[in-house]
DNA sequence: TATGAATGAGTTTTCATTCAT
DNA sequence: AATGAATGAAAACTCATTCAT
């Protein structure tokens, strides 16, 4: 039973990681999946997913909590690449759009409501891990920032807390727009980041 | 015993729902609630409880939506009590402090990230009703924005979608602050919410 | 709660009486049956139905003897007005026609199988009444073979029980043609009586 | 643990299926018979019946037409042994007679009144299969009755219908012997099949 | 090491019976 | 006397977890 090294984690443990994700990702609902069903979804016994997790409730809380960091470091990745402000800010919104399709989207737990929360009690050991994503985007909103004020777009004299709550505030808003297309027909995507970004440029100057 | 006590439920219906919505409201998964606690909580048998709902499903469901019924409707009561922009504008994110502490929330339900579709399958045949909870929110903002216009504070030419976006992704952003109110020692809540107005002003100045 | 007076009943035992009979008739199991629906198929409210009898079981086995009674009369007090043996048998059988499509036919019931040891447990209390049904019939056996015997029908020198035996079998004969009409499309009903007839002449002959 | 054992069930099914007929011979009554009793009776948790049937329906239905097949198979070979029509009719009656214990033979079901329509609805999809049996016996009936032809003792000339319902009918009288037999004191059982092979030789000459 | 058949604890659901009105 | 709302004991059924293979 050669548990995992460090944080890396055996083939079996990745199979069951993204047999969980799978499952989420076609609209499962996480308190509600049953070990059969991740089981075979990640194309192993049911027995073999005691062998490397204690209950299922770590199955899923880890395999989550792996899902979120890909996700989040992947984001991270794309936004850098992108050397402007603007260009990081649109980036950052498309990474969303992207996502949308996924109920379980990181993005979605980790920037707005808080209904993270209400995930498994497990994740309370775990908090420092969602803490530590959380710090993580706060730097890049950071850098993002520091970028529009080397740029001259923002210029306004606030503190920190405003000037990455507007970012938060406005991506949040977009992620509400997102998650309601259905009832925007008159704005498409592209009109919905430029508006938020319109309303950034607003508040920041 | 009064069989219905407004044109809707019994009062054995609404001691169910009290009942749910206080466990749920003392940190229980609607997911993973069972029936007797239900039962207990809300101090009938648990025969009784299928006197009255076919099924656990039905009844949390319905529940939920009698929550948030009743919350928006008190929500909207208190809002319009406001006669100006900047007092109606606060007395929402009040609105929202004082409900931090219910988990069960409708504002974060119904203003953020549409993780509220993840709920009970049952409730898709209700989603009529989310629908027309969504639009009163709607037109309260649009209110609010003329009374705002009307005051001289909104002066921005620009689409209805716009300055909707502006409150709606303030108040995602005041959510956000509360729900990670221990990140931000150094800012109280009365401070926030006074940044919060304050992007909302520029945004539509 | 006057429960009654010698064997007869009152108005609201025979109302339950005449629902359960009603349920059965219609196609409903004794042993699934509930409570709700003999109430309701009575047209009496469900606690009434305890203010006459102890038992859900008492309720159905003494609505199951009352039919008893009331068919075995009828049918005695039928076959009687026919003076001549073989009137009197064919009598018999179309009694047994007009009760097809009551599954719970006492005749079935008494004549047959012993299908009826498997009804309720209660009945065995009851045990002696179904005896006095069955030597009743056994007594209507017994004139018609008088009967059949003083027209010079009946000729042959054997045992009561032979006798009695060939009337029996030929009726339980017909009763499996009743029930397995479908399977017997080139005989019709007056023909199956008529070879029934037949055979219990040359048997008795 | 060899999945199957014939060409039908498996080892656990056929446990099952034992268990239930066991409880119904001792006098269970099929309708309220409940799983906690079949899996006890089985030797199995009660979940494994749900892992091979969906409803207790389902278990009952199946046992039962498993043992019908079983029983009406082994009597047909048994009355296949005899040699001529007065040892083959003796040898089913003989089988009704060990069968009689068995409140639950399946003589008795299929050969007399048709209360097996009243078993569980589901069995209403397995009807070919009892239709099967009943044409199976009737087989063994037309048989027995050339039989009888070729060795003289049948000379009427009739139908085939007449024919099978004198066996039919004797067959449902000795049936009622059984049933009675505490009636029939001055009545053994030898005496009792020598009469109805009197009748059936008196009918069919 | 990997498995899935087997299980019973714990869930949802039913319904005979009670009892306040 | 008549009722049906309320109930909990007992039933059907589910599924996380174990363990023999």
């Amino acid at each position: 039973m050669s548990k995992m090294e460090n944080n890396t984690y055996t083939d079996k443990e990745l199979a069951i990681f993204n047999g969980v994700i799978d499952l989420i990702k076609r609209g499962a609902n996480i308190y509600l999946v049953t070990v059969s069903e991740i089981a075979k979804a990640s194309g192993v016994g049911k027995g073999t997913i005691y062998e490397y997790f204690r209950t299922k409730e770590e199955v899923i809380s880890k395999a989550i909590l792996y899902n979120m960091k890909r996700e989040v470091e992947h984001a991270i990745e794309r936004v850098e690449q992108k050397n402007n402000f603007k260009d990081r800010y649109y980036e950052a919104l498309e990474i969303i759009v992207e996502n949308f399709d996924n109920k379980f989207s990181t993005i979605n737990l980790l920037l707005s409501t808080g209904n993270f929360n209400e995930l498994y009690e497990y994740m309370i050991d775990e908090k420092h891990l969602i803490a530590a994503y959380t710090s993580r985007i706060e730097s890049i909103i950071d850098r993002l920032l520091l970028m529009g004020y080397e740029e001259g777009i923002i210029t306004i004299e606030e503190s920190q807390y405003y000037k990455r709550m507007v970012i938060i505030s406005s991506i949040a808003g977009f992620i509400n727009y997102i998650n309601n297309r259905e009832r925007y027909l008159d704005i498409d995507t592209q009109k919905a980041m430029d508006l938020c970004y319109k309303m950034v440029i607003k508040a920041l100057k």
